[in-house]
DNA sequence: CTGTTAGCGCCTTCAA
DNA sequence: TTGAAGGCGCTAACAG
């Protein structure tokens, strides 16, 4: 591959002057830079990045970290935050950490010896030591969807409390009282945030405060479909079931429909957290809160672009809407 | 952060020592092992990767491109050649074109300033100018389940054909004479040889040949659902609807249920290229050829390392399995 | 506006 | 087995 030096010589200019040409800094001649362009073009040249990256000690790549790129939710995120950080001229490395926080810190080993420039981070659980050492390191940070304790990072979040109030007034409006309640691990903040804000607000939405109604799963379809078999084992017949986040509650109608077949499977009303595209076909059509990972990402990459370039990024709670498929 | 330099010094051993036991290339003394170990975890050492890669020149990541994450096969592809490459020292960057051809040459631009050690490939269209110098440079490169004319390089993809002839016996099964068949476009390898394939074996399982029932989308939701409704807006009304890829079957989906309502579609059977999550909970439920995209990602990360190290690698066709779910 | 030069962090040869 | 030194490709500081 042709370097600067290739390109400079057969511009007939110095090393430095290609340079300058090349990366735009400081003020060329009209003539220079044809000359080194045509060269370039001619060449093919592209820069090398990772000696570009060593020399000014700083890259244009920020790290981004996901639990599950499956779930549509974080898919939709990551190619948001990859466009808008592509804009401003980022690329993005994405890594999965497969709701396991182990892989997750391999992942943000990389990252550092990658030397991203920021972190885009949707975290697993508590802080963990590459990150704290990321941290100290004074690396710009924010956090999506997900908040971590002890961490101080500017958080681009789906208001959890408002979205479970929503699913709530719904579930009042349509009477149920019954209500099965399949969460995700309480370690993780939206598992949290989620669940306790249900809890807090079954009584006076005249729901069932019976604890044999909550099960708790990983945020993932098998474990979702393992809780709610569980639930149903246990004799507890609902009227309804909020699965707390979209893959949750794909297996949850799963696990219904395994267990108690379609046609019985089909009188208990779903309603989720996150909304995924098939909920219009399912029978009953399933109503969701909309919360928007693309939202999210773009708001996120933006946020942590500002803070590399030294300004300030502040937390903002994302309001979610309801999608209402009751009465289709 | 630390460098290298650091280490040794509080290792008390000189930089070249240090090098050597962080890098474990050659032989080194029991003690200066320990003492340098000692050290680096002491700084919170992590090699810089920029810096590694440009005295080595090369680097240990892949690039990834495909042309949209959202679609799950591309999410369960990118998630396991991931997988595949991190157990053996690899990063991959996940670039996504979104089924764009000019966002595509931008993304290998990026991947050819980080100097990638290889390419994983689902490409658009037909070859485009980076992707030439790309390939002139001697990177290695496989294509995943798409192809490109004119570049040699091992394709592990699904065996379209096959699948197509599962799809054809099927609708044989059912009796299905007025077929629609909603492909994709005939610039993306997939999107021929399915739409081909379906075409050339239509006659003989007593299928229409009508074209008023062939409509061409973008392989994406909304360009399927626009698709569906030509289709339906010229008063053609098939018994049984044909949808190329996974988007593409939830896009036609979607279609006839804005134009005929949802009691009236579901009088039409839906067969799919692609099975997806949701497929089970559709009325009726939706019969689909299974295509492993985790296997592709799999096996293409496999090949391309296998041919980093400088050995060789052979395409793959994957051979498809049916679900039919006509009976549920 | 341009040429020259030092050095980013690391690995690897060359000597010892 | 170890230390010393050169240089990967690039940018930025310094002279001119």
């Amino acid at each position: 591959m042709a370097t600067i030096k290739d390109v400079a010589e057969r511009a007939g200019v110095s090393l430095g002057t290609a340079s300058r040409v090349l990366s735009g800094s400081s003020q060329t001649s009209p003539d220079s830079r044809a000359r080194v362009f045509a060269a370039a073009g001619e060449l093919n040249y592209v820069a090398h990045g990772p000696a570009r990256a060593l020399r000014r000690a700083r890259t244009e790549v920020l790290g981004l970290l996901v639990s599950d790129i499956r779930n549509p939710f974080f898919s939709q995120l990551a190619h948001a935050a990859e466009r808008e950080a592509m804009k401003r001229g980022y690329t993005v490395i994405l890594a999965n950490a497969n709701e396991d926080a182990s892989q997750a810190d391999e992942y943000l080993r990389i990252f550092a010896s990658q030397r991203i420039a920021g972190l885009l981070l949707a975290p697993q659980g508590p802080v963990s030591p590459q990150l704290t050492s990321l941290l100290a390191s004074g690396l710009p940070v924010v956090l999506l969807n997900r908040s971590i304790e002890g961490v101080d990072a500017p958080l681009y979040a789906t208001d959890n409390a408002q979205g479970v109030g929503l699913v709530l007034d719904w579930l009042q409006s349509r009477g149920h009282r019954d209500v099965a309640f399949i969460g995700g691990p309480p370690t993780i903040s939206t598992g949290a945030e989620r669940q306790e804000a249900y809890l807090a607000g079954r009584e006076s939405h005249g729901i069932s405060t019976d604890d044999s109604l909550i099960e708790t799963g990983d945020f993932l379809e098998e474990g979702a479909a393992a809780a709610m078999i569980r639930l149903l084992d246990r004799g507890t017949r609902p009227s309804a079931v909020f699965g707390a986040n979209g893959p949750t509650t794909l297996g949850a109608v799963r696990g219904m429909r395994r267990r108690l077949g379609a046609a019985e499977a089909s009188r208990i009303e779903v309603v989720s957290f996150d909304d995924l595209d098939w909920f219009e076909f399912a029978t009953p059509a399933i109503s969701a809160v909309k919360h928007d990972g693309a939202e999210i990402g773009r708001l996120g990459a933006h946020g942590l672009l500002d803070l590399i370039a030294g300004k300030d990024a502040f937390s903002q709670r994302i309001t979610t809407t309801f999608v209402d498929r009751a009465n289709i």
